[in-house]
Formats: structure tokens, sequence, C-alpha cells
DNA sequence: TCTTGACTTGGACAATGTCCAATGTAGGAT
DNA sequence: ATCCTACATTGGACATTGTCCAAGTCAAGA
């Protein structure tokens, strides 16, 4: 992920303390932060940074194409940091954990021609839904 | 969807005025409105209707299995009444205009089972995006 | 080290949704 | 036809998530 502050300091990004600590919380795997998580965990390291900024951040991450969005319920938006590899969503319909997965072949090729309505198409995103394994033993 | 107020009956609704209205609003093809939609659509035929009861209403459609309820943005959640027929949406990224669409195959197939985690999987949506083609030709 | 334009901040505001106590009413009972 | 009452509705306060802006701050090139 330091890789990623060095290619958008390439990109003319100013490198500040605020960014650099959202850019380390969106560090490593599996992770599906809301916007305030974000916040609360890069306020332990940095406790005035702000609400905006967190956001801010984000939103140029998105538009930059290194974090994706994610809005699996109605609730607050995710944000993943896996943007580079193709992935799907499966969440836990109790609990709302979140796991990147791999499906076999293009979803994409799936929606016939007739069905596209004169849309170019370019994108889709596919969100299986269950119970964990948590969720099915624990209650 | 006036046999859906029959079901409903049958399932022990009390029959109100702002329920039938907003049984009203959704019914047809391709509808996908918001719940301020909804209410402001719901206005129009009974003026007094408060907001509180159209989220209840759709909460209730639900919960009963009657509606979908649709996120496709991080922005207001939209009511599908199509839930008796499997569909995915199809979405103008620009204008934000929803269609049902129908895939090849069944998606959840496209899942490996190690790719499961042990979830107990029920459920898969597909979102395509992409631009309309008013969108294209339009701007 | 200086300068400057980009970045950050806090707080007001907007959009969407939830909750609750008071009031109204659908539909069964009489 | 009328009454009862449990269920439904209402309006407004509140909660959550996100956006905007004017003023102050700072990274990084000169």
């Amino acid at each position: 992920m330091s890789d990623l502050l060095e290619r958008l300091r390439g990109r003319g990004w100013r490198l500040t303390a605020q960014r650099r600590v959202v850019a380390e919380v969106l560090d490593g795997e599996h992770v599906h932060y809301t916007a305030d998580e974000v916040h609360a965990r890069a306020s332990e390291h940095l406790p005035e940074i702000s609400r905006a900024t967190v956001y801010n951040t984000l939103g140029e991450l998105v538009s930059l194409g290194e974090v994706l969005e994610v809005s699996t319920d109605g609730r607050a938006k995710r944000y993943d940091p896996n943007a580079h590899h193709d992935h799907q969503h499966l969440v836990c319909s109790r609990c709302g954990t979140i796991r990147d997965v791999h499906v076999h072949g293009d979803p994409l090729s799936a929606l016939p021609e007739p069905e596209r309505y004169g849309f170019q198409v370019s994108e889709v995103t596919v969100t299986y839904r269950g119970i964990c394994p948590d969720c099915t033993s624990g209650s």
C-alpha cells in the first residue's frame, strides 16, 4: 500500500500526514470499512484528523481508481482497497461481514445483447448474500 | 397489483386508504421509485399521507416479500414491485435510470464451493452499469 | 527559506431514514 | 347500524451519513 502513496505522488498528489494515515488504515486484505470507521481508526494515529478530510481523501482515492466504493445495504458506503484484482462480494445478511470472492467466468457475458437496451454496459457487480459460519452456529 | 391488496388482506393486513394508495403508486412495469418519490406520488391522491406511513408501508411490503428493496448507489433505496419474477438490474451511471433485465443461467452457480467460505449462500444480486441511450446521445 | 496553491478544519447544512406519543379508524362483535 | 379496540397514521423530533465552505495551514518547488 506504500506503493500506493508513491504512485499517487507521481500523479501530483501532495503527501500529507492525513492522507498517509488514511492509506495506512486501508492497508490489508479484506478491508471494507465505512468512512466513519476509517475516520475512527485514523484518529488513533492522528487525533485531529477531521471527518471532512477522510471523506475527501476516500473520494479522491475512488476517483483515481485506487479504492472501490461498495454499497451493499442502504447504509454507509464501504471502501475496498482491493481495486486492482477483479472480485465480487459475499455479504452476511445477519452481521454484515463482507468477503471478497472470485467467480467462474465473466458475469458481463451473462447479459444477452437484447437485454442491454442500447446501454453501453461497462461494469458489473455481483453480490452474494447468506449467513456466515459465525452467525450460523452462534445464535 | 390489486391482487396484491387481496393477498395482503388474506394475511391479516388492515386495508387503509394510505396502503391502497402506496400500492397503486407501485403498480406498473419498471417502477423503481425512492421512498420520497412514492410519497410525492401518493400525496397527489391522498394529500395528507405522511412520510412515516410511506416508510412503514414500504418496509412491510418488503418484509412480506411483495416488493424488493434496491440500493444501487449509496443514495436513497428504491422499491421494485417486480418481486415475483427473478431479474437483475441495469443502471445508467449518468442519470440513474434502472431497467429490469434477465440473464443467462443462474448467477449463484458461478460461485464455486471453496469461494463460499462456509456461508449458506441464498441470494445473489447482479447490477450492470453503463450509459443509457438517452445519455449517450444527449450530452 | 520563502511562497503559493493545494490541503485541512470545524461547523453548518442537506438528504435519507427512524422513533414515538397522541390521535384516528378498519373491521369484527353485538 | 353502532360500538370497541387493536392496529394504523400522524407530525415532528431525532439519528446517521454525507456535502459544502470560508478561514487557516502546510508540502514542496524555486
